[in-house]
DNA sequence: TTACACCCTCTAGCTACTGTAGGTTCAAGT
DNA sequence: ACTTGAACCTACAGTAGCTAGAGGGTGTAA
């Protein structure tokens, strides 16, 4: 039987973040001591443990979520799980799109810059000038 | 004399969007109609064009405020720029080496799917697994 | 004057957690 | 049996950066 703390050790989560798990419904409601506390067994420890390895590979909670589903019924045909996957494969390839653009920007800026003061600096002149700039009007965060 | 409307239009952001920005201090108060409608002129154009600018290219909105301060007084030494921008840089290649090995993982996940049933779905098997990976117990998020 | 697009404030919601306050329980040592 | 102290509990607030909705007011052109 093991305690929150240990699980959130094994799994590198913080407590916290198993209880917000439990709350939204991604991990089931432990069994608990006499006063209260949580006691885990090697099933939820697997669970948790997919659980952060999807979210290290970028999945959102959502997904994670159809994804144990079909885990959880080894039967079900296996092209939804592969779907999900290949929708994030996806989205990581834009990121990196993205990023790519922004690393010459920024880099451009920077090289640039030769160390004067603000009125000839280059990093706010590229900020200040959109024409120069090759992203587009489109969603942020990279 | 533009209303927020033509402002949002002319830097591709939500009217909202331009109302919290004022909220959060990022945006001085405009001037107002009579019916209490903001009006703005093109300082305001620049500044939100400059905002905008440095958010598509990952800048959070701390690092944004500076830059508006450094941008302001032209007389202060660039160098605090050119750190903000160089801060910016390193994240930028940090979350690409992530992304890469994001990708690289994801990409086996997809290809090694064969098209069965979730029992032998290769997908999952890889979530279930943490062994066979590459990436570190470290932040998320990519 | 009457449409009607646009504007207003206020509040709540989103993702995925993280942190804090104030209190309780467990296990080990004496 | 008792005490200590780490680990646990609930509940709520806060993070970033917006976005959406309700319920109502304004500006302008026909």
């Amino acid at each position: 039987m093991l305690t929150i703390g240990t699980l959130a050790k094994r799994t590198g989560t913080k407590v916290q973040t198993i209880r917000y798990y439990e709350q939204i419904g991604l991990m089931p409601e432990p069994g608990r001591t006499d006063g209260g506390q949580r006691r885990y067994g090697d099933a939820e420890l697997d669970r948790l443990a997919f659980i952060r390895h999807s979210r290290q590979l970028g999945f959102p909670l959502d997904a994670i979520r159809e994804l144990l589903d079909l885990s959880d019924a080894p039967d079900r045909p296996c092209h939804e799980a592969d779907e999900i996957a290949r929708r994030q494969l996806k989205l990581v390839e834009q990121r990196m799109e993205r990023l790519k653009a922004l690393h010459s920007e920024l880099k451009r800026m920077v090289k640039e810059c030769s160390g004067g003061n603000a009125a000839q600096c280059r990093v706010l002149e590229v900020l200040r000038d959109h024409s120069e700039c090759l992203t587009e009007h489109d969603q942020i965060g990279a």
